[in-house]
DNA sequence: TTGCTCCTCACGTCACGTGAGGTGGC
DNA sequence: TTGCTCCTCACGTCACGTGAGGTGGC
């Protein structure tokens, strides 16, 4: 005959990676109740015990609330099953997630790489991102998700003249064309570009570097006209203000 | 001039999808610090406010700890990197998790299955799933470490002749050699198994229905010898008892 | 006696959720 | 005045984690 070992708490503990108050919690709540050591009221565990706790564990790590565990617990087969499809079903949408999740974290990096290469390399050459730039409209919710999903395809656009006179924008792809229905802000020709840092104050972006930097293109014999941005990310500056951070391109003619 | 558009936080809430008190609460947290109407207090969100929100929203999904988050807001950008990087790598061993407990999830629920089968047709005739079972070694974390990520490969073997001497054991499919050093209590052999259910007391195996089955097959001209049994799962008796669940095989030779 | 493990009980923590009581503008 | 939204403040909740003070066996 099998002599019946049975485990203390910290045996348990380590070998199943459970916190030792987290043992003695579920115990208290009811999903357990170990035989105790009558002299001390140690708590006793045999092997099916431990892969009970296992197995509530298990259940734990998939996020059923500790109320359905002891109901289950303490009904009869057949609950499980729909509480284990349900939790299978859950675990599909949090895959999903996941993927999501991982999607815009690259995207998140990317904007920071952005941010450093503008930072280490400003007035360099390149074409927008952007093909189009529509204006944002705060009642489309397909804007509002658009910015939520994929913040970098929020865009300013500023006019010629006023550095004042901007726009907030959605902008859109080479692959994907706007909505008919949505006003053009600006669209994508045949200008020379130079690409820069934009950094603008969180709560007023008409407090930004703009003028600045076009007075710097201005000394180098370059007459910059219209500017589309598209955010990156945002970020304390030196005094704690909050700040954003856009990377823009600068429509330029050279002056001769 | 672009009007700089004001959000209530009720706006906030639905277009971001976000509880109010949960703004309330990361304002009070320090996380974000919207303008106040002067006049009833009331918060007041501009657009770029509503991004930063949705990018709290987003790292808050990633588990990235309120405390490093106010860390990161209040600090110059580059700290962002690495704090990324590192949610990165979680979201990684996220994945795998999930791929992990959606197999288990599987696996719990084939276990149920096999129960409800055998419920309704005890009796029947199969091959066991092991191909060989070992001796339970509790000293053995490789053991320990299977019988959590894989519950069904708990065994137990009974003897010919005593239904109370009994083994644990660990049970290896057709598909793997059981380690040379362990002792081995069983190997598949030619000869005829009858399928059932076996009921056994959590905490004692020992009060179970094997002698009752033996006899029924008795009755039926078919003398049972040795048994093994897959652990399958546990649930709550009609008198609240925990009950484990086994599928089990029981070598039979018929009388004539 | 010392060291170790166990116990209970109370309180702390994290990120909210809930509800009471009160204000402000149409 | 009514209805609506907003505010603060206090308390509740969930699943533990922590630490104090005490016991039991070698």
């Amino acid at each position: 005959m099998e002599k019946q070992k049975r485990y203390s708490i910290k045996e348990i503990s380590a070998l199943l990676d459970l916190p030792k108050a987290t043992i003695r919690y579920w115990d208290q709540e009811g999903l357990i109740a170990p035989l105790r050591n009558t002299r001390n009221g140690y708590r006793e565990f045999t092997l099916a015990e431990a892969m009970d706790l296992s197995n509530i564990s298990f259940y734990r790590s998939i996020d059923i609330p500790m109320k359905e565990l002891r109901q289950m617990l303490h009904s009869p087969i057949g609950m499980q099953k729909d509480l284990l499809q349900a939790a299978g079903g859950r675990l599909l949408v949090k895959q999903q997630q996941l993927k999501q999740q991982a999607d815009r974290i690259q995207m998140q990096l990317q904007a920071l790489s952005e941010l450093q290469r503008l930072r280490e390399h400003p007035f360099g050459t390149s074409e927008p991102v952007f093909f189009a730039v529509t204006s944002f409209c705060e009642e489309k919710e397909a804007h509002w998700k658009r910015l939520i999903e994929k913040p970098g395809s929020f865009a300013l656009v500023f006019a010629e003249g006023d550095d004042f006179d901007y726009q907030y924008g959605i902008g859109y792809e080479a692959c994907e064309e706007p909505p008919a229905d949505e006003k053009l802000l600006w669209r994508s020709n045949k200008r020379d570009y130079v690409e820069d840092l934009l950094i603008a104050d969180n709560r007023d972006e008409r407090k930004n570097n703009l003028s600045g930097r076009r007075r710097l293109l201005w000394e180098q014999g370059r007459k910059s006209q219209a500017v589309i941005a598209q955010y990156l990310t945002s970020g304390t500056g030196e005094r704690g203000e909050l700040l954003d951070y856009y990377r823009m391109w600068i429509e330029c003619e050279d002056v001769l």
